[in-house]
DNA sequence: TCAAAAACAGACAAGTCTGTCCGTTTTTAT
DNA sequence: ATAAAAACGGACAGACTTGTCTGTTTTTGA
């Protein structure tokens, strides 16, 4: 949290994540990340150069956080099925909030081109994990479709039943 | 389109599902609808009570559509495969575009609770049409996972690709 | 025909938003 | 020590937001 930049970025994150990316304002983003106002406009273009910053840094981090979760089981089945011990995990410690990127995409409009490419790479990055993982193609799209409607299924009932009943589904395809 | 509440409605529904929820203004709406503000005020008390009503009328809309496109079809198989030709269907009629309750699920708050209680009546009522359909409960719930995926994320990228891909998964499960 | 109901236009309040600009202070590096 | 770079506070523009209110006109039904 130290250089004016860094903060933006760690309070924008929280922020659009817990309060979505239209609801949140510049303002509230600069005041709780004790910065000038012109200082962000000396880093950021745009709000929504600050929103490609966020969801890069928010790339990093969940993959981050999910391989390091996943690489403690040692089998192909177990670091499969632990993925989506990692949604509940993420869930009980982000409150239920979902996926921000997919939260992001129902936020944007056609003329935000450049942030919809981001999302698009953060999830072919997601389809990529699973086909590494598994091998066929074609199962590794069956569990990537699954764990998405997990993340969603969760944030919509506010539950982790629908994440664990897809688990069981995934532990009889693999 | 004869009564001021009705065009309200009408209007809305297509710039909430254009455009997004935050996105659109009070003023934009009653303007395209030709409706004074202050009719506006007396049919709903917020733009909140609209957002409800909105839903509530794409509800019925949706799973109108839906159940005539599927009746089409006469064995339970072939009723369920068609379900997901017709999210291809609905993707071109309204430009990818994803689902209304979705869409709307991230851009409210906590405090909206009212309009979270909304969207998850309507996936409930999804979660049933299938349960319905097929009768095994996990089963259904499976299809219903990849069904709202599938949705997701022909509105991520723009495409029918992974509908086709959910559907022939589908194929082979039932 | 006539009274009540509904819809109207539009000003207004009070706040929000993004983004620009200016002059000052602090930090950094040589 | 000094010059350049970075960050600062904060006013300001201009547009937008939801919601209220007043007074007028139109529609409706008995």
């Amino acid at each position: 949290m130290s250089t004016p930049k860094k903060r933006i970025i760690e309070t924008a994150s929280l922020l659009f994540h817990q309060q979505g990316y239209n609801s949140t304002g510049i303002n509230q983003i600069i005041s709780e990340a004790n910065v000038a106002k012109s200082s962000f406009y000396e880093h950021f273009k745009s709000k929504d150069d600050l929103c490609i910053a966020f969801l890069n840094a928010r790339h990093d981090y969940w993959f981050a956080e999910l391989n390091a979760y996943c690489a403690k089981s040692k089998s192909t089945k177990k670091r499969i099925l632990s993925a989506f011990d990692f949604i509940q995990h993420m869930n009980e410690k982000e409150n239920f909030r979902g996926c921000s990127f997919l939260n992001t995409l129902s936020e944007i409009s056609r003329e935000q081109g450049a942030i919809l490419a981001v999302i698009q790479a953060h999830k072919n990055d997601l389809r990529a994990f699973f086909e590494k993982e598994v091998g066929e193609k074609l199962l590794s799209e069956h569990i990537y479709l699954l764990f998405e409607s997990s993340i969603i299924e969760s944030q919509l009932f506010q539950s982790n039943e629908l994440v664990e009943k897809a688990k069981k589904i995934v532990n009889t395809l693999i």
